[in-house]
DNA sequence: AATGAATGAGTCTTCATTCAT
DNA sequence: GATGAATGAAGACTCATTCAT
């Protein structure tokens, strides 16, 4: 086990660093110092290990999204806030990881970019329920397209993935002040 | 200037459809029924047609900007409404070119990188003014932060390119309205 | 070792009869029934295997020059005589590898050129030396200069590698006695 | 005519600079600012032209040495100092063409190489016949092979295009006068 | 005399993958 | 669990040459 996430989390740092077909096998290898039959001990292929940190990264993305959505005692426009926090918390703390999720997918065999895009989407409508939820008790304006500002919410949030860094002078924190306040003021009633 | 131009139009094509790296010189020719030395007595190397790509975009984006930031008669909130327009109908009209700019920076040589890098900060750097002028004329909240919102507006568009599809239900006229009503209702006094 | 040894013997073959530029790395893994890859699983590049022989020839030159030059109980004249031996013996028993490292330097890189030819430098000097000892001691005539001298001299020995057969009329033996004979009696007292 | 010496000059200047194989017709036809048609115009070949380079330098040689043999003044030793004379001064004078006429051989195609051999032969075989004529009139020592001797002598001259520098310390008339000495005592009576 | 667009064969090199040990 | 030798397909790029104008 200890061999397998340690050529995954330098596979990781690699992929965002130089794009997944730009690092060779070898590069990964030779950075933890083993030998490529190591790598296909454990990885059935270079596309596999990709969509395992794929798998992984929606995974547990959705877990926490679904943790937040079964919190009965909270407002719509509290839970968008959570979901806000939970991608720029991601992208801030795991930006490695993150990167590789957002630029990478093409390299995926169709049959698994067709699962993790799956994953995606059921990560945009529980957003989309969400404001539909919010619109009809009264939280957010009438007139909106729930599915058009789940794309919004997303676009503002994910977008950081290309220019925000976490020891620059904006916290994470405050970031997610910032975007969630610019959100909910749009689109609240 | 007419092979040329079908060799970049092609190659444009098929970027966005299979990605930089995995569209060969081979996959370009033959699409356009040539061979390979006709590419590179147009092109002295397959970066330095994406380079073009890019500068072309980039260049044309720019200097459609530049024409709305002088229009004196227009408010704030307008010129941010007319760059949203010009952002999301260059997706709907050009998205090929479009996926292409936001996805394949990174195989650009780290020079031309920097190059496209500062004209995409000067882009930005004009919305943040913008909105600081927006500021400053009591137009927009006086508590924003315009560099934060410069990104957030840059986030909320420049997504789309990852899902929008121009003969979906929704029309770029209506997403400009979604978008532009939206943000300018988050930021506005 | 047995496969690296096979390319590198092959290459020589076919670098001394069709030149380094003209003989593809298809060519030297054609002959030996490997495939290309293995050609780089040994060897970063064609350069690199080039830069191989040459380092080789020349050191192996070099150690037995230096073996000649520490035996006190020779006379300078003796000591020349048996580098003459020493470089018309090289030619006549490995044709192939001399021809390539007198006519392929100009292949290597920059800096591999520099490499060897410092080495070839310090093989002229270490001539140079036994001719100056040679004057000094009155095995030699007073008037002549060292350096021009040993160009001469290799001059002399090295363009054989251009005419020399050994399977020819004269024997490589008794090419060292003409040669030493006409340069000792060119130069001696 | 001018063009066609002024894209000679240029070759015979890239070709020792880069060697034959190294230097495009590209290269050739951009250092003097005509196009690549204008090459094709005055040459049916890249080949062509590395063969007009080569038969040029070898006739003009040819054609000095002729003058000399014919001289019925001169002794034999006289004559060998004069080719020397000849030799090392087009290196000294000539030192670009002398380059790619000893490197650039092999580029030619067999029947051009098999002229150009002919031609070289047929001037170290003059020297021979010098030699044989000096040994004979007992100007040379009686035990010498002219053959060998001939090749002796081309040895000592030719391979200075390796290394001689004309800007050096020493003049071409002092080397020519170095090397006469050494060859002419060292197979003298 | 000279141009410039187009060709196509060939070159070096990279790399994911396999497999016997 | 892990190694290292070997594969072979594919890729970017070069260049001498042709030819219509």
């Amino acid at each position: 086990m200890a061999m397998k996430d340690k050529i995954t989390q330098q596979s990781i740092l690699l992929f965002q660093e130089k794009g997944f077909n730009q690092t060779s096998i070898q590069d990964i290898v030779r950075a933890i110092e083993v030998t490529k039959g190591t790598f296909y001990y454990y990885f059935s292929s270079k596309e596999q290990l990709l969509m395992d940190i794929h798998d992984d990264y929606i995974t547990h993305l959705l877990s926490r999204q679904e943790r937040i959505i079964s919190k009965t005692n909270m407002t719509q426009k509290e839970k968008l806030t959570e979901i806000i926090r939970l991608l720029i918390m991601d992208i801030a703390d795991k930006g490695p990881s993150a990167r590789v999720f957002f630029r990478e997918v093409r390299h995926l065999t169709d049959e698994n970019i067709e699962t993790i895009s799956q994953k995606r989407e059921k990560f945009r409508l529980h957003i989309e329920k969400i404001v539909q939820e919010g619109i009809n008790q009264g939280e957010l304006r009438k007139e909106l397209r729930a599915d058009m500002i789940s794309f919004g919410i997303l676009g503002v949030t994910n977008w950081s993935y290309n220019w925000y860094k976490p020891d620059g002078e904006v916290s994470a924190e405050e970031l997610i002040k910032i975007y969630s306040d610019m959100i909910l003021t749009g689109i609240a009633t």
